[in-house]
Formats: C-alpha cells, sequence, structure tokens
DNA sequence: TTGAAAGCGGTACCAT
DNA sequence: ATGGTACCGCTTTCAA
C-alpha cells in the first residue's frame, strides 16, 4: 500500500495525498476527509525510508552507553527514551563497552544510520588524552554529553555537580568528628575524578591532612572489595568513615565492616552514591548522594529540542546533587 | 556525499559504486580498489534511507519492554543488543509502560518503522483475555517473545521454567522440615501465574494443605510489604519460610523478619527469583532462583536469525531455571 | 485547491 | 567487468 495506491482510490494526485500526510493546510476539508477515510480503511502508514530518503532525517536519536545493563544508565535510558517519544523522536541503543574503538565504531554507525542527535550518557565517554572522534561527530550532528564535561564549541553537556557533592560529605562527616575517611573508588573517569577532587579539595579546605593510604581503588565485585579491606584491617590502617563513588561499593563496605563487629553508623557512617535502589536492600539502609539521573536526563533531551529549534543554547548545564540520608549516616 | 559523486571522481558508473558497496565479485580488483580509495579519502558512507527504500529494510530491531529502568529488563536489553550488532542489526527500544494502548501505539510505531522484527522482552505482553494485537503484528514481522507464552501460529516463544522452579522450591523447602510457607508476589502476568501455579502443584503433590493467608499480593515497594508482614503477624498468622517472585520483596521481608529478631536462616529461611545484584547487597545475602535471562534473551536472537534464514524453528523453547544458594537458604 | 513532475540516493536488471 | 536505467515511495516546487 502507497500513497499511489491512496491517490487512486480517492481519486485525487499523490501530491494531495502528500499534503494530508504532512497535515498542510491547503486541502479542501472534504478531499481531506475522503483521503483520510481511505488510509484509515486500508491501515496505511507511509514508507518511512522514503519520507527519510526526501527529509533526510527519520527522527531517530542515538543513545550511547557503556552498558545498559548498569542500574545507573538503564534508569538514564529509561528517563531519556521516554522524554524523546512525545517529541516524536525514537531512540536507537548503543551499548559500546568501554572500549575506544568500539566507542568510535557505534559513532560512525549512528551518523551512518542519519541519526538526527546522539546523546552520550555517562563520563565514560571523556578520554583521558583525545576527544576528537567526539569532535568529529558533534560536527555533523547534535551532541549531548551527560555527565561528562567536553570542551568543545559543538557539544553540549549536562552534569552534576559530584565534587562539591563529595565536598559536603567530607565537611559533614568533619562537623561529626571524622577526620580519617575511608574512599573507595572504582574507575578513573571524569566523573569518578571529580568525586576525588572534592574529597581532596575538601580536606585541604578544613585543614586536615590527606591520608594517601584512605584512598583505595578496587574493583567494583564484591570480593575484590572485601580483600582489599582486610588487607587494610591486616596493616592496621584505620577510619571512622566511609565515602564509596557508588552504592555497591559502599554496600560491600558494609558488609565487611558488619563481618568485623563494627556497628553502622554507630561506630563507623557511610556514604554512599547515586542513590540508586540498592540503598533500601542493606541493613542498614544506605545514605547516598542523589545524582539526579532523571533531571539531567531530561535537561539533556530539552537541551536538544532547543538546538533544534535554532535557540542560542549554553554549552553546560550543571545540576546540584542532593544527599538522601537513610541509616547508614545521619546529619 | 553520494553514490554519484563517487562514481563521478573515480571515472565509472553508479552501478559499479554500488557493485563495490555490496561487496560484489563483478568488479575488477583494481577498480574496486580504486573506488574504496575515494569512498575512504572522501568519508563517504552510502544514504541508509535511500538503502532502506530499495530494499525495504535498515536491519532493525524493535524491542519492546515496559520499562528498561527494570534491571531484568536492563539485563535482557543489554544482551540482545549485544548479540544483535555482530549481525548487522540495530535496536530500536520501546518502554511501553503497563497500558495496553500504549503497547499497541508502540507496536505500531515500530512497524511504520518498518523494523525487521519485534522482540517483546517479559511476561507483561501477555495480555489475559485478547492478545489479537500481537496477533495482527506477527502476521506481518517475525515476533519473538521472552518469558511469554502467545498461542499464536506466528509468534516464536523463548520461556523460563517458573513453574518448575517455584515447584522445586516448595519441594526442597518441604525436605528440610517446612510446611507453612509465606508466599509473596506483586502482579498478575503470566509469568507470575506460573510461578504461583507451581506452589500450588507441590503442595498438592506432597499433599501439603494450602493456606490461602499465606499467599500475598503486595506493592512492589518496601513500606507496602513490611506494613503487609506486619498485619500478618499481628492476625499471628505463622510461618516458617519465604518464597517471593523477586529478589526485592524477597529482601524487604528479611527486612521485616530480622527487625522482629528472626535470624535468618536458622528461624526463617527466604528464597528470592531472578537472582539480581540485589542478591550480594542483603545480609544475608540472598538465595535466589536464576531465570536465565541471558540465555533466554541469546536464544531468542538465534532464534530469529534461523527465522530470517527461513528455518523450520520451534514455535516455543523452554529453559530451566536454577537455584544459586546464598547465606538465606542452603540446602 | 489541485496536479504534474523533478528530485532524494540507492539497488538491480538488462545490455554490452 | 561495466554502464544505462527503471524503480523504490515520498516531499516539494511550479503551474494551472
Amino acid at each position: 500500500m502507497t500513497i499511489y495506491d491512496i491517490a487512486k482510490q480517492a481519486g485525487v494526485s499523490i501530491a494531495t495525498v502528500s499534503r494530508v500526510l504532512n497535515g498542510s493546510s491547503n486541502v479542501s476539508a472534504k478531499t481531506k476527509e475522503k483521503v483520510l477515510a481511505i488510509m484509515k480503511r486500508e491501515d496505511y502508514t507511509p514508507n518511512i525510508f522514503a519520507r527519510g530518503l526526501g527529509l533526510n532525517s527519520i527522527k531517530m536519536i542515538g543513545l550511547l552507553c557503556t552498558d545498559v545493563s548498569d542500574i545507573f544508565y538503564a534508569k538514564a535510558v529509561s528517563v531519556i527514551e521516554n522524554a524523546l517519544k512525545p517529541l516524536g523522536f525514537n531512540s536507537m541503543l548503543c551499548c559500546t563497552g568501554n572500549n575506544l574503538e568500539d566507542k568510535k565504531k557505534y559513532m560512525d554507525l549512528l551518523l551512518a544510520n542519519r541519526v538526527d542527535a546522539l546523546i552520550l550518557i555517562g563520563s565514560t565517554f571523556k578520554e583521558k588524552t583525545d576527544n576528537s572522534h567526539i569532535a568529529k561527530v558533534a560536527a555533523q550532528i547534535p551532541t549531548v554529553v551527560i555527565n561528562a564535561l567536553i570542551d568543545l564549541p559543538t557539544t553540549y553537556c549536562v552534569v552534576c555537580d559530584q565534587f562539591q557533592a563529595m565536598y559536603d560529605n567530607v565537611h559533614i562527616l568533619h562537623k561529626h568528628g571524622h577526620d580519617r575517611i575511608l574512599y573507595l573508588y572504582d574507575v578513573d573517569t571524569y566523573s569518578s575524578n571529580q568525586k576525588l577532587e572534592g574529597y581532596k579539595a575538601a580536606h585541604h579546605d578544613l585543614g586536615l591532612p590527606l591520608h594517601t593510604e584512605l584512598i583505595l581503588k578496587v574493583n567494583h565485585n564484591k570480593k575484590d572489595i572485601l580483600d582489599t579491606l582486610d588487607s587494610l584491617f591486616k596493616k592496621g590502617i584505620t577510619f571512622s568513615a566511609v565515602l564509596a563513588t557508588d552504592d555497591y561499593m559502599a554496600i560491600c563496605s558494609m558488609h565487611s565492616l558488619i563481618a568485623r563487629g563494627y556497628s553502622i553508623p554507630k561506630d563507623i557512617p557511610v556514604i554512599g552514591f547515586n542513590n540508586s535502589m540498592l540503598c533500601e536492600c542493606s541493613i542498614p539502609t544506605l545514605t547516598s548522594v542523589d545524582n539526579m539521573v532523571e533531571s539531567l536526563c531530561i535537561t539533556a533531551v530539552n537541551l536538544l529540542t532547543d538546538i533544534f529549534q535554532g535557540k542560542n543554547v549554553t554549552h553546560k548545564i550543571t545540576l546540584s546533587a542532593q544527599l538522601i540520608e537513610r541509616d547508614s549516616f545521619q546529619s
């Protein structure tokens, strides 16, 4: 069923059918009605490729993340997809993994698929040395980056102020008498570095010495985290509070502490990051920093619509994080 | 940059360029090389819409789930997307929510986008009364359903045997002396019903009386689950083990029991469902049924490739679940 | 208000 | 091995 069939049945030209299809005002009510009725009867949908060929777009946005099975990214994808739909945009999802070559490959793939814009989800899309591949893509289509700061005239970044969040965490723990705060992190992404810098800056500003033996890089699995803490205890290194860069690591550290007989938060308060559903699953429930995934994503989509409308938009939007208090720490 | 530009620069016809593009053998090595060099120099990618118009496909699969922010669906989407990529298929994701009209709308949307096939993820896509909308879609393009059984000659189903899993759970708990087993569930989907039927069948086969007051429907949030258990205790209703249809509910029930001073698993063993990352986050860690998301998804994708190749494939594949033992119950 | 016709950028058949 | 060309189904400009 094509536009020609509809035209023939309605006794009009394809131009008229096309006008009806696109809601052009230059069609008489009667003609319009007739054509619509036939379309409906025939269950006709216009061929998206033909339309795409003419308009050079099928209203599709490319979504890139390293792994949707990660709850943070999953939430982001969910929010973005839901925000895009009412605007008439569909989502093409690409899970790239962490390999740079793969990321490049998928960006090229999305470009080759003529998506209207790209949303890069997560700070893993900021490479340490070279972001020229992002520059290349962003030169061709609008590109919004969530939670990473890419300094390019053509990219738009929506970030959560994780530096400040971690800075505040240290301050509030210090106010409660803690000055040896264990810091757990797993990767060296932009976002991770921001948090660490916040931790360090707070120590500096408070006049606290920075104990590098308390800054621990671990693999993101339970066994490794327990082992790391074991060796810490074995060395006799002490601490009175824990900050982790995500909830899972925070919870694993709690398991280690509880197994050692510590009471949380009485002996050692613990604060996580991301405010994920895991927070409700531990005992005690986990106090955590909400990194505003929803707001970040909604903002990103709004930014995109502004760009499409040719508005002059800012290249960087920063949202504040928010501490959600549960049982593992109360201020 | 189009095929015409490349042809002109290479001094050949567009037909030849097209042949190079599609790896046709009927091109001399020299010509091929020249054309490829120019394509590379010009950073040329063929227009996907033009190609789609001719071939009536851009190699895209529609993925439907009610909500990717749910870890189960997120994992599924991740696995499917990753399995599809090497086969040359991209994924168009639609999160429908639970409203039937929306589900229909998104199926139509994917059809209108001329996707090559549909994968419905989750038992929520089996409606209780009327599945004619699925029949309509499946009549047009290959449709694979994960974790629901749709009895149509045109759909292909890949399911996990959750009936048997829950049946086995009851048996193993009974062997350990439990005959009053609390059963927590939240929705009435196909998959949920299968589990409940397994629970009931096991009672029947073991000659155990079915205590309907132990079969509790709750909302999927912590507060509601705690409240429900509260009122159960208040009524003086007792039980000696807990089965839940997902990990979150199992964990919430543990929280309730622990708060009451019960020791898990000594006093009351608890078994969850899905074997999600939540299992490692609770204390004690949660014994849970692995519902084989990965295998289900890989199988679904394999099924699809077989269908595309015109092979004669079975309409229903059932995989066995597997109990993963942790601290909340040991056999 | 309507129609005719020229693209859009490929694929594939038919000649040569 | 290569070229010419019809065709895929729509949008849009120009005329009427």
